[in-house]
DNA sequence: GGGGGATGTTCGGAAATCCTGACAGCCTTC
DNA sequence: GAAGGCTGTCAGGATTTCCGAACATCCCCC
């Protein structure tokens, strides 16, 4: 249940977190031990891993671990959080409890007995959330769309670039909404004798139709659909409502052929109720280096020998690379590097072999000052952008006060 | 807040009961007294009326309250569950809590800060009285001020910020009153074409008129009421007693319209016969957590899984949250919330993503925090990784001292 | 087995950062 | 033209961060 599992253990005492330590890396779990509070902070809210479980002391050298719960429960979602305390008591627990620890375990314990608690968390703990765009705070966004999307019986749109991953994000609504079971038609109008499927989905004279009885149609290309088909289907929508679910994708070409006519107007409008805008990687790099995590852990295992990882400046590099080829062209770099690696790690020089300069960059790194100060600044830049440079409000965007960002505005010289 | 309240309390002794019993009558409420756990199974999953909560004892005779809640448990709704006890350790209390139990309370106890407790179990579940306001004194006040007006056939004006109800309450008043049969005719000047719809409601040269024999008409946002309106209601109100129930809403910006003369003065004291003012929701933090409640049981029931319950920790942030939107804002705060979150409880983040008062959606962005741990990260990697992994070396590549880089490195998790 | 160099760790003080609070302008909006 | 909201600015104090110093280890190489 533990294996593989990442767990922060907050716990000062070297004789109880070591054994903790010791039994639950034995159990397979990969475990960050911290010993104070403020250290704990970051490994919970900056993890390297998406954690699954904190256990936490609560009489900690520098604060209570319940400040830390308290802390954290106010700013972000958390993992469940496991109790281990020697000095609590009753109204302790009841009150972590209530406000939505999800166990509390007294000391000394059984070690088994811990085991088995906090394997029962890890394993209800959804935050392994089935992500199927990314893990930014954009993508995100995108899959609760989709969620709600499938909740109700309305023609659906996902717009986005070449490569962003329409096809799976329609497929991944229909596997979402309620009638799943009734089949999933995909009519790719980019590709030959779209028509032709389209044709058997449609209504005709008779009335009968494939999905006369439900399930999901997916409407790729949408820009290339002839005019005769568009036809078709403004008059089945207009005749009588379909049963079956629409779900849509079109990229920035649409824009174009609204604008000539090559697609009726009406029709979009009708097509376009619930609007899903994938946005494309360059604008969330943090799902460029998860999807490559991903395909790294599964063509890595198949590989002779497997490589030890990741070299930090390859992620460095994806981050900058502005992906015109968005998903495909990561799934292809991805794997033609794991082909071609020749060392230990995968390199830059592996992923970008047409860009010789990404290997070069030995000599000096910028300072951590430096990269804080950048990163700082981008994001105070973001968020004055998203308020409409209003400054107070983006000060609360970024969690410190108006003054402080005044400060760094000064200082950053924004 | 126990007053009329039914509670089933599971005590066998006989000085505790007795004094527990005592005080919970004192309160108001009706109290059901058993001292057996065969006993209490009946009156909780039988009860000759709901019940409200339970106050349970652990060890009984013929059985433990523990026992009690997990056989009971098993059947569909129970009410929440306090469990009162002088034997028991945290080991069990955590098990209760896990198990669904509301509350948990060591003897020997403050009766005080017993009955708060109480109350707020209490004021979670659904209650004999039809609340149409919040169960605080000040919502129970306007309850009764507006069951009074309903009795008699006088102008009443609903006075109260935006998203207090006042619709709701018109509404309400209307089906208390005696010709709820006739009618509700809602004008809100706040919306276009408002001034149609009035037209139609007041006599005109004939004398006839659409609600010439009775019903209610409802003016909303009266502030913002065209002076040629008010020219004709007010000559209407002259002529002869109109036959309709008047109710009429405004907010804080009625006095601003009377001091510029935008609305008549001898108008405004005609409609305002009975003065039904609704306190905000930042003076009434119970209703806000009735609300919540309500609202929470009511959309969770949908959601899927539905979660386990609301974090004390909400509960209190909602408590001191100032709700410039009032009920509106909670509406939605409570139902996004419910989309958002993750865990098994309803979290402070979940509802208030934006920490400050921010009325609507904002996408939220990583704090300055986040992204500075997450550029310093970065870096750090990248610097270890270019050194070999030592740590002296990248410590001087990143221009920071070989502690500091080791603290980062600690808080980080490296 | 004994340096030498690197790391893991702690400590105390200096320096910075951040926050609260306050006040003055400078806009809108009544 | 008064009020209220927002920004620019500063001060003072509480925290946090950063650094240098200091040990204890650990490992490699002689």
């Amino acid at each position: 249940m533990l294996k593989g599992r990442h767990i922060v253990l907050v716990e000062d005492d070297e004789i109880m977190g070591g054994s903790i330590y010791q039994r639950l890396r034995l159990e397979g779990a990969v475990v960050h031990w911290v010993k104070q509070v403020a250290r704990a902070v970051g490994a919970i809210r900056t993890p390297g891993h998406p954690v699954d479980a904190v256990v936490c002391d609560i009489r900690l050298p520098d604060g209570s671990g319940e400040d830390l719960f308290f802390r954290l429960s106010d700013s972000v979602s958390l993992p469940p959080f496991l109790f281990v305390t020697g000095h609590g008591g009753v109204d302790q627990a009841v009150r972590l409890m209530r406000a939505g620890a999800a166990d509390y375990i007294q000391k000394p314990f059984e070690m088994s007995a811990f085991l088995q608690r906090l394997s029962l968390l890890v394993g209800a703990g959804s935050s392994e959330i089935d992500h199927f765009v990314g893990i930014s705070a954009a993508a995100t966004a995108v899959e609760d769309l989709v969620r709600r999307a499938a909740q109700v019986n309305q023609p659906a749109m996902i717009r986005g670039e070449h490569g962003t991953g329409k096809g799976r994000i329609a497929r991944a609504l229909h596997g979402l909404s309620a009638d799943r079971a009734q089949g999933f038609h995909e009519v790719d109008f980019a590709k030959q004798g779209a028509s032709l499927i389209f044709d058997r989905l449609m209504p005709d004279a008779e009335g009968t139709a494939l999905v006369g009885s439900g399930g999901t149609i997916f409407l790729n290309a949408l820009a290339r659909m002839p005019r005769e088909a568009q036809d078709r289907l403004a008059e089945a929508l207009e005749r009588d409502p379909l049963r079956a679910r629409l779900i849509s994708a079109c990229g920035r070409e649409m824009d174009q052929a609204l604008a000539d006519g090559a697609f009726r107007a009406d029709l979009f409008y009708k097509l376009d109720v619930i609007d899903i805008p994938v946005p494309p990687f360059r604008d969330r790099p943090d799902d460029a280096i998860w999807l490559m995590m991903r395909l790294f852990e599964a063509k890595n295992a198949d590989r002779d020998p497997p490589l030890a990882g990741i070299s930090a400046r390859t992620e460095e590099a994806m981050r900058a690379h502005v992906w015109p080829g968005n998903g495909r062209e990561l799934r292809s770099r991805v794997i033609r590097g794991l082909e071609m690696a020749r060392g230990t790690l995968l390199m830059p020089a592996d992923v970008f072999p047409d860009r010789p300069e990404v290997a070069e960059t030995r000599a000096e790194l910028p300072s951590l000052a430096t990269v804080r100060d950048a990163a700082e600044r981008r994001q105070i830049l973001l968020a004055l952008e998203t308020t409409g440079g209003q400054v107070g409000e983006a000060a609360r965007l970024l969690q410190v006060s108006r003054t402080t960002l005044w400060e760094k505005m000064q200082k950053l010289g924004i």
